[in-house]
DNA sequence: CTGAAAGCGCTTACAG
DNA sequence: CTGAAAGCGCTTACAG
C-alpha cells in the first residue's frame, strides 16, 4: 500500500477523440448546424428528429467542447474567483457563498489564487480573463489602476475593497465594532490598542479608523501598534510589544493574527483575558478551538460570496436583479475578553 | 463605507474587444501566420520582423485567447484540480503543492469541488475535462469504474486514494500509525478505539486495517466505533461511545472528528489525555490551537501535492521525469497523550 | 524567412 | 423545419 500505482495507466494513444456534432449529424443523417439546434435550442425542431439526435449523442458520449461554443458566442460560461491564498480560512465560507450561486446557474466556478504576489495576481488575472465571463476579486493585492484596467475588458467585481468604477462588495465594519467596544467599555477596559494589519490591505485602514473613531467617542483610549505580517508567527512576535503599551485589551488586525498572540500569551504564562482581553477579525476556521475560545467580529463572509456573485452576474447579462444587501459586521463574544469590574 | 459601490461600474458597451492577431497583422503588415509565429517560436523569424511585431502587441495589449488557441492545438495550458470540499483545511497543503509545480510550468491550475456530492463530481469533471489538459481528483467520491472512465478521455491522476488502472499518489500510513502505537504502548496504554470515518472513504479503510494489524502486533486490544459524519460535529456525537467502549486511547478517522471529540470531552468535564487519550490524523490547521493540542498522525500534503502534479504531467507529456516519491505518514506528539504509567 | 489555405468544433443569420 | 455558408481566433503543414 505504499506503492503509488496499481496497475498500468492508459496510455496516451489509447484515448479515443470525443464525439463531435459532425459525428452525430453523420449518424442520424441530418447536418451539423441541426444537431446544434437539437441539442441547445430544445423545442425548435420537429420532435422526432430531436430525440434522434439527442439519442445519438447519449450513444457517442457527446459532451460539448466548451472551447469551441466561446468562440463563436464569446460565453464561456465559468466565472474565476482570485484570491491571495486558497489556503486563507477568511476565504472559506466567501467561496462557498460564490459556489453556491454559480452552481445554481449552471455555472462553473473556477479558483485561482495570487500566492500574496501582486505580480502573479495580475498575470493571472489577464491570462483567465480570456477564457471566462467574469472576475471575482477578493481581497486583491493589485493597484486601483490595474483593477479599473482590468474590469475595462471584462466584467469584474471586487471584495473586501473599494475602487472608484468598479463593483464592490464590503462588509460594514461598524455594528461588529460598535458592539464590541460597547462590551469592553462596559467591562471596564479604558485603554485599548489595535494591532494592525498590511498598509496595502485595504480593510486594515477601514478596520482602524472605525476602531479609533468608536474608541474615541467612548471616551476610551487606544493606540495603534504595527504587526510585521498578518499571521499567526506575526501575532506571537507583537506580544511583547502589546504588553509594553499597558492596554487592558487589543484588537487584532485578523483572527489569525489574534491567534498568534493568545497562543503567545499561553506560552509565556500571560493570562488572557485577565491580564489581556484580545479581540480579532473574522471569526475563521479554528477560532473557537482555543481555551480560551476567541471572541471575534464575524463579516458575514458567506453573504459576500452570494452578492458579489449576484453583482458580477448582473454586469455580464445586464439583467439588474436585485438590490446590494447591506452586510453587517457582528461581534461574536466568546472566552477571551475579561470583565474588570 | 457601507456602500457597496463607489462610481458607476464600467458599462458594458463601453468595453472594447481585445486585440487579436489579425489586428496584429494589420498594424506591422505582415501576414496572421507570421504574427503566431513571431509570438510562439522565438527565433524563427527576421530578428527586425520579429521585434516589430512583438512590439505591435504590445502597444494593442494583445493577449492571446487560449480557447482560440486550444481548439487546433488540443492543448489548453490549463489543469484542473478537484476536491469534494475546498474549504476543508486537509487540503490545503495539496492545493499548495500542486500549485507551486504548476506554477513552475507556467501552467494555469484551476479548481473545483464537488460539495461531497458524488452525482456533482462527475458532471464538474465532464465539464472541466474538455477544456483542461489534465484531471487531478483528490479525494474523490466517484466509484472506480467512473475513475477509469473519466481516466480514458483524459489524463487523470488521483490521491488518497487506489484505483486500478488509475495513476495515484497516496501516502503510506504505516510509519505514522507504527510511531503513534509505539508511543501509547510505552505510555501504558492496552485498550484503544477507532472512531472511523466514512465506508465510501478509501483512507478510511486504510487506516482502520493498519491500526488494527498494528494494534494486534503490540498485544493491544482494538475496537471500531463508528462516527456519523467526518466533522467537528460527528466527533462530539461520538463521545458518549467512545467513553461507553472503556478504552484509554482513541484514534479519529481525521483531525476534525478529533477536534470535535476534544471539544466535547471539555464542555462535558472528561480529563483529555488523562482520562482518554486522543490521536487525529492529516495536522490540518487549527489542530495545535486547542488545549491540549491536538497529537496528530501526518500525511505529506504538499509532497503529494507536487508528486500528483509531476505524474500528471507526465502523463500528458509522456516525459517520463523521476519516480514515484514514497510518502511516509509522520506522528507529531503534541499534548493530547498522556503517559499512564 | 514568410504567406495562403485549411482546419479545430461550434453557432447563427440567411435561405429555402 | 432544416441546410449551406461564414465566421469566431488561432496553428501549422505546404509552398514559395
Amino acid at each position: 500500500m505504499s506503492e503509488s500505482e496499481a496497475l498500468a495507466p492508459v496510455r496516451p494513444g489509447a484515448r479515443k477523440p470525443p464525439a463531435t456534432i459532425y459525428d452525430i449529424a453523420r449518424a442520424t443523417g441530418v447536418s451539423p448546424s441541426t444537431v446544434s439546434r437539437a441539442l441547445n435550442k430544445p423545442g425548435r425542431l420537429k420532435e422526432a428528429t430531436e430525440r434522434r439526435i439527442r439519442d445519438a449523442a447519449d450513444q457517442l458520449g457527446y459532451r460539448i467542447n466548451p472551447m469551441a461554443r466561446a468562440l463563436p458566442t464569446g460565453k464561456t460560461g465559468t466565472l474565476a474567483l482570485l484570491v491571495s491564498d486558497i489556503t486563507n480560512p477568511v476565504y472559506f465560507d466567501v467561496v462557498r457563498g460564490a459556489e453556491r450561486i454559480a452552481t445554481a446557474r449552471g455555472l462553473t466556478l473556477v479558483f485561482a489564487e495570487s500566492q500574496e504576489s501582486p505580480e502573479l495576481e495580475l498575470a493571472t488575472a489577464q491570462r483567465l480573463q480570456t477564457s471566462v465571463d467574469g472576475l471575482f476579486l477578493v481581497a486583491s493585492r493589485l493597484t486601483d489602476d490595474q483593477i479599473v484596467e482590468l474590469s475595462s475588458v471584462k466584467p469584474l467585481i471586487v471584495a473586501n475593497r473599494l475602487v472608484p468604477g468598479v463593483t464592490a462588495v464590503v462588509p460594514d465594519p461598524r455594528p461588529g465594532i460598535s458592539a464590541a467596544l460597547d462590551r469592553l467599555h462596559e467591562f471596564g477596559h479604558h485603554r485599548i490598542a489595535y494591532l494592525s494589519g498590511p498598509d496595502a490591505s485595504w480593510m486594515n485602514g477601514v478596520r482602524w479608523r472605525t476602531l479609533f473613531t468608536y474608541a474615541v467617542e467612548r471616551g476610551m483610549s487606544i493606540v495603534e501598534i504595527p504587526s510585521t505580517t498578518p499571521t499567526r508567527e506575526g501575532g506571537a512576535e507583537a506580544l511583547q510589544r502589546v504588553l509594553a503599551a499597558d492596554v487592558s485589551a487589543v484588537f487584532a488586525y485578523n483572527d489569525l493574527v489574534a491567534l498568534g498572540l493568545l497562543r503567545a500569551a499561553r506560552d509565556q504564562g500571560v493570562d488572557v483575558p485577565r491580564q489581556l482581553s484580545i479581540v480579532g477579525f473574522d471569526d475563521i476556521f479554528g477560532a473557537d478551538l482555543p481555551t480560551p475560545a476567541l471572541s471575534t467580529i464575524k463579516s458575514p463572509l458567506r453573504e459576500m460570496g452570494e452578492a458579489g456573485m449576484h453583482r458580477l452576474l448582473v454586469e455580464i447579462d445586464g439583467i439588474d436583479e436585485e438590490h446590494a444587501p447591506s452586510l453587517p459586521t457582528r461581534y461574536i463574544d466568546r472566552e477571551s475578553v475579561a470583565d474588570r469590574r
